[in-house]
This record gives structure tokens, C-alpha cells and sequence, in this order.
DNA sequence: GCCGTTTTCGGCCCGACTGTTTTCAGTCG
């Protein structure tokens, strides 16, 4: 996937044309490039192989030429040239908070600073507080600003930071007067990786509220504070910004502060077509000044001409079109789900029984979930091979009689070993009411030869459903190189589900990837991959994961009833067993 | 640099907070 690599590089000459104080529409379209690529739910490289890379929004002709030569060449002469600019060698002064392009620019210019040990060392000796416009307490405010960019990883994991953010919103929600609170932001969008932390909150009285936030035990750090607006950094390095409101502006609030920005760039714009303006305060219009909405988010799109538009699809990809046309899907919400098809036992390594998984699952409202241990060659989970396999089928089969109310499946996570085959013979896979195909080892083969791999993993009949078909851990480990448009055609064709798999260090598949499967017809099994009971809970990211892939309940298999699903899996096996078939 | 039920030229989202200043620049979201 040369994606990344593509719009990395659109944000580095953005960076560079910002501190070269260029043109801000000129640097917003590589920006807007970049993110637009970074997005696309296939290789770039298919792309322009089939002349679509023009029709993306965002793409033009001069980015899509870029494209192309950096797809020929590895590079391209633009970038060449902006990477010989003196300005570039300041990108990383950029990655430290409080320190934007003017700033930057100014300590290189009458300073010389160039890098973060040249600032830090200048802040330190008080050279910077001379510079025009620039004062002790910015000085301090750098210092700080430098601390953080070092202890800092990046983003934070959907997971850990929705964490951080409920427990935030229980503190100031359980305050007298807070009459509401919301988890705004990127949080609410599902998005698999958040940047912060943004809350909103309804209350008479600010002041209260603003103490409490500012004073809890989980601050580091209070990075501003105000009236109506505070944000403070946690002990975790995750900033959490929080916002009091007045109850007619809440859902003008709530929207603008979930966005996402292009989403909300795209709807002032539409705001703007139609003589309106909307802010965090409201829908207007320009000319009478009168206020058309904002309480609700309701109001808001309404204002517009839209019908309400769930915070998982909004990242101005389509969503917008599909709200004017009456063709928003009903996304599949929690309560669709019936039960959860990955999970393992104290039979390889997981931390509780069938039984323990069961019980759990049928407090969760569940129908029913598979049990899905490793098969041998994950060696340190300590896979089970032929014989084993048949012994916990057994057994899995007497917790079913055992336990009321869910129906336990009996399954297995096979390997995919290296040349396509599987790790457990057909004989005892054919046992089993479910299997569960993955990639666990030899993750650094060649695309072509990846691909190949798994497409003849799908072809075998007693196979149900892929694992994480990419084989990423979101900010530990890149997916491996595979086709993932061959895949979804593979699994389309063999009756194969593909899926997302709701560990949080996985959400693989990722969005855009259940979007084209959607869209293929392939249906999704969220699954948690639980390695103990209390895992089982993450299926709330799965689901909204599928959510941001525009997938309806009708796309989940494990949204079917049990009678369904059965029928799903054994279709397979069925239609092979028909002669011509 | 992108884009078009106002337009192929001339637009391109809006506001809070901070610090350094007596009206604003920079950063951030």
C-alpha cells in the first residue's frame, strides 16, 4: 500500500508551504489530498491504473500528476525540490504543541533555531522571549510543548481513549445543574485512532464545572482554562478539552465539535450555497441575520435540508449526497448483534472455559457464539492439532447441553500456512460448526504472493469466515501487503465472510475495507477475538467500526438468527456436495 | 491547488483562548 507513503508526503509539502507562508487554499488542497488518499479503500495504484484517481474529491490534475510520478519514479520533482528547502529541515519544530508555522519560521530566521534540541537549548537560556510578540510565559509554554512532543506515541487507540473519556464525563456528569454531557469529537465518530478527548456539557453553573474538570486526579496538567472552554492533559498523555454550552446552542455545538472538519467544511459550504451560515452557535441566515436552529442536532441538518446524519459517517465521504438522495443506510446498531463468532478458551490461550465464554455472552442478550481456539501452528498459544481439536468439540458440544438459553458453536482459528493450505485436515474441520480462517505467521511475503495465499485459503469448502484480513495492529504493525479488492472478490465468490474483528488493537477490517465489502455483498462477522470474558465487551468497537463502513444489520452475520447463520455456514459444504456445482 | 444548480475565474469555514498587546497575532480545533 503506497497510500501512506503518498500522503505523507502531500502533508510534508504542506508543511513546508505553510512555513513558507504560500497560499492557505494551496496548502489546504494538499492537505485535503493527502487525507483523501490516506482514505481510499484500495491501492492508490489500481486507481490511477483505471484514470479514477481524478475523480476522487479533493484530487485534482496537478496532485494526480504528482500521483503518478511518485508511483513511476518513487518520487517527484515538486518534493524533491521542497525537500532541498531550507524550511524543511523545521518539520519537526511543527509536531510540538504551541508551535505553529509563524513561530517556527520566526526562531529559525533571527535565531537559527533548526532543531527541537536548538529550541529547547534557546528556550532554556531565554533567547526566545526577546523575539517580537513573544514573552516569558510563551517561552515556558514551549518548554512544556517540547516535554510533550517527546513523551508523546502519537494517537491513542479508540479503546483507551473512549475509556478515559467516560470516565471523564462520569465525573462532571454526577455535578449539580451539568444537565447533559456528551463525548463529542473523534470519540464519537468511532474513529480507530483519536487525537483527543472533546466533552460537552449543558450547566448553570460554568464555574463548577471548569473546577472539577481542572482539578481531577487524572491531570497532569492544565493547558488552558476559561469560561466556557478548558482543556487540560491527562496523566495517560491523552488532552481532554471541555466545553460548557447553553442548551439553544447544544446541538449546533454537539455537531460542530464532532465533526469531522471536512465534514463540517462541506456542510458551510452547503450552508453558504444556500445563504445560511452555521457555526458552533447555530444555523443563520446571512442576510436577515435570523436564527434557524442549533439546539439540536436535528435542527441543525434540518436547517440544511438534511435528515439527521449518524456521527459515524461523517467524514464528508459521500455522506452528504447520500442524505440529499434518501439513501442514508440504517446502520446496524448493538442491539442487532446476536452473538459473537471469535473467541478463545483455557483450551489454547484463552483465560476461561466454553462454558465461562457462554454464560458471559447470554448476559450480553447473545443468541449464540462460536468457540474458536488456535490450531497448532500458533505454537505459543498452544494450537491444538487433529486429535485435540476432536476432544474439544466434545467438549464444547457437552458445555452446549450444559448451558441454557445460547447455543454454543463448536469452531476452530485455523492457520493459513504459508502455501495456502490449512493447518488441520478437512476430516475434523468438517466436524466443526464453524472455522475461522487466519494469517498468523509469515506476514512479509510479496503482495502477489500473499494474496494467492489466502484466495486458496477461501477456496476450501469447509472455510466460513476470514480473520483479520490485513493482519494489522493499529500503531504497532502495518497490514501485510495483500489484495484486498482480490479478497473481497474471493470471499464474494465463495460464499466466504470476511471479518472485523473488534479487538482494539486490530479493527482490521478497517472502514473503508467494510465499505467496498459491504458494497460487494460480502457479508461481515464482527467478532472480539475474546481471550477472556471481559473481551467479549469490545464488540461495542467492532459495531462501530461497521457503523463508519456504512453496514446495515442485514450486512452482519453475526446479526443473524441462529437458524440463518446455520444455514450460511452450511451452504458451502452443501453446494459442493451438488454435482456441476 | 480545487471546484462549479451563483462561477472556467474567483472564490475557498468559524470562533475561543492565550499572550503580548492597547487592537491583534498565533495556535488550535
Amino acid at each position: 500500500m503506497e497510500n501512506h507513503r503518498i500522503a505523507d508526503i502531500f502533508d510534508e509539502i504542506a508543511d513546508v508551504l505553510e512555513l513558507q507562508d504560500e497560499s492557505v487554499f494551496r496548502i489546504r488542497s494538499y492537505r485535503r489530498g493527502a487525507r483523501a488518499i490516506r482514505d481510499l479503500p484500495e491501492d492508490v495504484r489500481t486507481l490511477v491504473e483505471r484514470g479514477e484517481l481524478l475523480k476522487v474529491p479533493g484530487i485534482g490534475k496537478s496532485l494526480t500528476e504528482k500521483v503518478e510520478e511518485i508511483l513511476g519514479t518513487g518520487t517527484s520533482e515538486f518534493y524533491e525540490k521542497i525537500k532541498k528547502a531550507p524550511e524543511y529541515k523545521l518539520l519537526p519544530l511543527l509536531r510540538i504543541p504551541g508551535v505553529g508555522p509563524r513561530h517556527a519560521i520566526q526562531f529559525y530566521r533571527v535565531l537559527g533555531i533548526v532543531t527541537v534540541d536548538d529550541l529547547e537549548e534557546a528556550a532554556r537560556a531565554g533567547r526566545l522571549h526577546d523575539l517580537e510578540r513573544m514573552g516569558e510565559k510563551l517561552e515556558e509554554r514551549i518548554l512544556k510543548g517540547i516535554e510533550q512532543y517527546r513523551r508523546r506515541t502519537g494517537r491513542f487507540r479508540l479503546a483507551e481513549g473512549m475509556l478515559h473519556a467516560e470516565a471523564v464525563a462520569a465525573k462532571v456528569g454526577k455535578l449539580k445543574g451539568v444537565t447533559r454531557i456528551d463525548i463529542a469529537g473523534s470519540c464519537r465518530r468511532m474513529k480507530e485512532t483519536i487525537g483527543d478527548i472533546d466533552i460537552l456539557v449543558i450547566s448553570k453553573s460554568a464555574k463548577k464545572v471548569m473546577d472539577v474538570f481542572t482539578s481531577m486526579k487524572s491531570v497532569s496538567e492544565v493547558i488552558a482554562r476559561g469560561a466556557t472552554k478548558s482543556s487540560v492533559l491527562l496523566e495517560a498523555g491523552i488532552q481532554v478539552d471541555l466545553r460548557v454550552l447553553r442548551r439553544e446552542n447544544y446541538g449546533a455545538a454537539l455537531h460542530y465539535f464532532t465533526g469531522s472538519k471536512d465534514h463540517n467544511v462541506a456542510i458551510r459550504d452547503r450552508a453558504k450555497r444556500r445563504g445560511l451560515r452555521v457555526s458552533e452557535y447555530g444555523v443563520f441566515n446571512v442576510e436577515t441575520a435570523e436564527r434557524l436552529g442549533g439546539a439540536s442536532e436535528e435542527e441543525v441538518f434540518a436547517a440544511l435540508g438534511l435528515p439527521f446524519i449518524p456521527p459515524e459517517l461523517r467524514e464528508n465521504s459521500g455522506e452528504l449526497e447520500a442524505a440529499d438522495e434518501g439513501r442514508l443506510p440504517r446502520l446496524v446498531e448493538a442491539g442487532d448483534i446476536k452473538g459473537d463468532l471469535h473467541m478463545h478458551t483455557t483450551a489454547t490461550d484463552g483465560r476461561n472455559t466454553p462454558r465461562e465464554m457462554a454464560v458471559a455472552a447470554r448476559r450480553l442478550g447473545y443468541r449464540y457464539v462460536a468457540i474458536t481456539d488456535h490450531s497448532k501452528a500458533v505454537r505459543v498459544a498452544g494450537g491444538l492439532d487433529a486429535e485435540e481439536l476432536r476432544a474439544h468439540i466434545e467438549a464444547i458440544r457437552k458445555a452446549n447441553k450444559e448451558v441454557d438459553g445460547i447455543e454454543i458453536l463448536a469452531g476452530v482459528e485455523v492457520d493459513i500456512m504459508k502455501d495456502g493450505g490449512l493447518d488441520l485436515p478437512d476430516d475434523v474441520l468438517r466436524q466443526c460448526d464453524v472455522v475461522i480462517a487466519a494469517v498468523h505467521s509469515g506476514f512479509n511475503m510479496p503482495e502477489a504472493r500473499m494474496t494467492r495465499r489466502i484466495l486458496k485459503a477461501l477456496e476450501n469448502e469447509n472455510v466460513n469466515i476470514l480473520a483479520h484480513p490485513t493482519g494489522r495492529l493499529i500503531g504497532e504493525r502495518e497490514p501485510y501487503e495483500v489484495d484486498i479488492e482480490a479478497v473481497i472478490a474471493a470471499a464474494r465468490k465463495c460464499g466466504v465472510a470476511l471479518e472485523l474483528n473488534a479487538f482494539p488493537d486490530r479493527l482490521d477490517l478497517k472502514d473503508v475495507h467494510c465499505r467496498a465489502a459491504r458494497e460487494a455483498g460480502v457479508k461481515i462477522s464482527i467478532g472480539t477475538d475474546a481471550h477472556a470474558v471481559a473481551h467479549l465487551a469490545n464488540m461495542r468497537y467492532g459495531v462501530g467500526t461497521a457503523r463508519r463502513g456504512w453496514c446495515e444489520a442485514g450486512d452482519i452475520l453475526n446479526a443473524m438468527t441462529l437458524p440463518k447463520l446455520r444455514k450460511f455456514l452450511a451452504r458451502r459444504r452443501r453446494d459442493r456436495a451438488k454435482p456441476g456445482v
